[in-house]
DNA sequence: CTGAAAGCGCTTACAG
DNA sequence: CTGAAAGCGCTTACAG
């Protein structure tokens, strides 16, 4: 195991310092073009790497941001950290990851990892269980920069990314009005998730702005999932004055529905309406392909990192949002009634 | 913007030398009940979290692995960094990222990176673009330990996990023929892709172990994409003498068989069958659902790491090589003929 | 059981 | 334009 070469061994080949090679290397403006020549030759004869290790300890930055999510194994996650990654690599960031696998405990883990590593900066989505904010202020106070996307919480005066959740569910039930249907049922997740509840109101003022009353027995309440979407249905059918077409809260409560309906013979799009939100992998590929909104992973990401950039270069600390508009991705299930 | 406390200051607190307070903190078995616990107190109550970029530096171990991937975007990376995420965690191990983007440069790039932050371990999957692999041998002549999952490459004496592509594609074939399909299409990928090809070789076997004739005719070479599934859907059944059943490559080629048999009234399963690879996240939800093979991303996330942890406890160097078996996920598409 | 001392590989204020 | 020196926060061989 030969010891790896550093700046020591470069300024002994060429009888000078350390000082001067590290200067050389970082491109000081006061070595001269001779010596950084040289320097940057012996370094490359020699095959060395910068220690990013020591650099970090004497220089107090790492460069590396931790990106805490709950699963790398959902989609959406992997599309933002898609995003987060490559604007950190362009910005000679380099990003940790880990997961809070929907766990409080997890999480804390996580942070206290992120800090143990002396990160520059966080970025990360809430788990499902955290209602306890300590680790995150606790970060914060150590002066770690840190930024919500997605997940977030508005109480604790940290920067966040998200979606307009409202003004994607206002949109979504209010094309469907003008597509033809006018009993439209909506199946929802838990409310205590905000994006969830957002969505309900939108849901809800598109209905009033179209002078449509709103009905609550039309709101059935579900957990996000095909199971759903199914016995929502059902149940909305077996209304006496049954809704003409849902809005679900995201897709695989949309699948659900589709399913449901297949197999009750009834006809999407024409005869009933369906828009789901959230755009999945699979929404594309239903038939008939799902009418949703798109949550603009990748700029979230995008949007997440910059932000985050912005606080650890400039020490700035006021708390920003950032509103990502919902995108309409138009398809077939929520087609014109006829 | 408070300083951090270091050990330094709770040695100073109590009275005892850094020497002592590092020793307690990781519990070293010559250092007194009492002291520990007098250090682990003062430590909780001055806030102290041990600085590993310090820790790093001084015994060389980082207790980071490189974990480099195509894209995050892409579902299976996404469920192979949550396999190796959890068990890194469990061990005591951080997690960088980072994205090749199909790209060789980058790829390079970020091994470069790798190498810099001073990583215990990499595990990777090759870019497409990558024929080159010096800035691999480069990382293992500085002993780091690597381990290649899914894009691999034999010829490196690197480890590696996989999974079993002929084995999964004999099955898939020797399958549709039990189902009682007689002419079997092959909608293939790129053969440089080595995946690709033991699927292609799988089919080939099992078509002659049931004593079916291989007829080259029946192979269509596609790019795995749903263009290619409908282009060679058209292809084969424009042949004389049309198959009645297709494997395909994987699922995305799949799909496009299936959308292009929908078109064409043809009707899945019991007239045509079909039978898909890598068990995507939409080939559950397709009508009828895609009998495919599932890549056991997540086993093979824990696989390679658990291969890595142990190159880098033990030191092991010799190449050992896993396979994963390919998991039949039997659906809808390849039911009997009927 | 604890201390004194050296050193991991850099960076940077100070000096010339 | 370059050098000498100190120090980032730990760990560990050596000594007692």
């Amino acid at each position: 195991m030969k010891r790896r070469t550093t700046i020591n061994d470069i300024a002994k080949e060429l009888n000078i310092t350390a000082a001067t090679v590290s200067r050389a290397l970082s491109n000081h403006p006061e070595i001269s073009a001779k010596t950084k020549k040289t320097v940057q030759e012996a370094a490359k004869r020699l095959d060395y790497t910068q220690n990013q290790i020591a650099s970090s300890l004497r220089s107090g930055k790492t460069h590396v941001i931790g990106v805490m999510i709950p699963t790398a194994e959902h989609p959406f996650f992997g599309s933002v950290i898609h995003g987060i990654s490559n604007l950190a690599s362009k910005n000679g960031y380099a990003v940790l990851i880990y997961q809070s696998n929907e766990s409080y405990d997890y999480e804390v883990q996580g942070i206290k990892t992120f800090i143990g590593a002396r990160v520059d900066g966080i970025i990360a989505s809430l788990s499902k269980e955290t209602s306890d904010y300590t680790h995150f202020l606790d970060a914060k106070k150590r002066n770690i920069p840190i930024v919500f996307f997605d997940r977030v919480n508005d109480d604790l005066g940290i920067p966040c990314v998200v979606i307009d959740d409202y003004q994607g569910a206002y949109f979504a039930t209010e094309h469907l009005i003008k597509q033809g249907y006018r009993r439209i049922g909506h199946i929802s997740g838990p409310q205590y998730i905000k994006a969830f509840n957002e969505r309900l109101k939108g849901y809800v003022s598109a209905l009033q702005a179209n002078q449509i009353p709103f009905d609550p027995a039309l709101v059935y309440q579900g957990n996000i999932s095909i199971e759903a979407g199914k016995a929502g249905t059902r149940h909305l059918l077996s209304l006496e004055s049954a809704p003409d077409a849902i809005f679900t809260v995201e897709d695989f409560t949309a699948l659900g529905v589709l399913k449901e309906l297949k197999e009750q013979s009834i006809t999407v799009p024409g005869q009933f309406g369906l828009f789901g939100f959230s755009n999945e992998l699979f929404s594309a590929h239903t038939s008939p392909a799902l009418t949703t909104i798109d949550q603009q992973t990748v700029p979230m990401g995008e949007e997440s990192f910059t932000l985050l950039h912005t606080m650890m270069e400039t020490g700035r600390t006021d708390t920003m949002k950032i509103i990502l508009d919902p995108i309409p991705i138009i398809r077939e299930s929520a087609l014109p009634k006829h």
